[in-house]
DNA sequence: ACCATTGTATTACGATCATCATATAACGAT
DNA sequence: ATCGTTATATGATGATCGTAATACAATGGT
């Protein structure tokens, strides 16, 4: 071998990471695999030394998200009780914050309309993302001791996804931090948990 | 004139027709004037005479479909009671149907996450859209009675677009399914609509 | 010091697409 | 029947893009 032990190795994660961001920001579309590969400090030429196409590409980078998105929130929970974590739960992700910054955020909500005009395979990336944060929403629920989780929660999220999604679209300020606002009360009010002193930081 | 009085007028629509169902079912970016030129029944080159650009085809598509849409569901809800007319618009925007036929259904829900990527008239038409479907639920509850309409309608309705849009991505018919009808269900919980016998044709 | 190996860059190809200039054809008035 | 007018078709241009073949360069073992 003639490259130091890991180069490819890093570079592949360059990819991915630029990918990643170019998925969200752009869509899958209009991301190109000339820009990612500037974006990680290539040229476009050597992208198919790490990906076989540029749908493979895309989903591994969905895979990728999904997981990292998973840990961070496994580490923003951890240790809450549950009441508290579904809370902020909502918070997190029903967010001004995530409105803003879709490069680094959600996939479902940044590729809602997108994900049913791409690959069998994209789709199927896609669809396990669902279930993931869907059995993590029912999970909390069931932690927290709310009622029927497993028939909520497929709602409560819908409701979390279409909100954030909507607000991005939304140029009026004021209409777009409303369907934030009043979204994370509404889901609050569902969950019961607007009586606990864990929403204080909620503005309504 | 050497044309049929109305050749042109006839023609502008057919385009607009064809631009309209390309566009929610493709997307703004996939959707290819020579495609929708193909689909009116003639050749690209001639598009030009009719809108002076790509984007501007997309923007007046919009725009009419919305408008097509409001004057549909006007039919649908006339003379209906309020409480009725209420549940009969969620079991039509929450459905099924509209999940299987992008191409005839709301833009909003087929358009949510490419809209943030588009032009700035694209994206205020689509705002104008929002805006007027959020102030007929908003209009419906009130006449409903429904407390608090201007602050629940934005969060009503982004239950409704979010559990659409994600009904598309999931190709696991049980999940879609329990997507929409938990979704119609807990949306007339949360309206006060359960009690009724309005909502006789659902299922849960 | 050098070479075999392998990661990355150059360059090219073919496809798709928006846009536009120009040619053709349809029709109503004469 | 013919002609002027205008809607549509033909064809070209330039850009972007995915993909791939090939050339170059970097490095560790010898």
């Amino acid at each position: 071998m003639r490259y130091a032990e890991n180069h490819k190795v890093e570079t592949h994660k360059a990819i991915l990471k630029a990918a990643a961001a170019e998925l969200r920001e752009h869509g899958p579309d209009r991301l190109s695999v000339g820009s990612v590969m500037q974006a990680a400090g290539l040229t476009h030429g050597g992208f198919y030394a790490h990906f076989k196409s540029k749908d493979a590409l895309l989903i591994a980078a969905l895979h990728d998200t999904f997981e990292r998105s998973r840990r961070r929130v496994v580490k923003l929970l951890e240790g809450l009780p549950p009441k508290n974590a579904l809370a902020t739960y909502i918070d997190f992700y029903v967010a001004e914050t995530h409105r803003d910054h879709p490069e680094t955020g959600c996939p479902i909500t940044a590729l809602n309309s997108d994900t049913p005009r791409q690959s069998k395979k994209f789709k199927a990336a896609f669809e396990a993302g669902i279930k993931s944060i869907v059995g993590l929403i029912e999970r909390l629920m069931r932690e927290a001791g709310v009622a029927d989780p497993e028939h909520l929660a497929p709602s409560i999220f819908a409701t979390m996804a279409g909100a954030v999604s909507l607000s991005r679209t939304i140029s009026d300020q004021a209409l777009s931090d409303e369907f934030l606002s009043t979204t994370r009360t509404n889901i609050k009010v569902r969950l019961g948990l607007t009586d606990t002193a864990l929403a204080s930081e909620e503005p309504n």
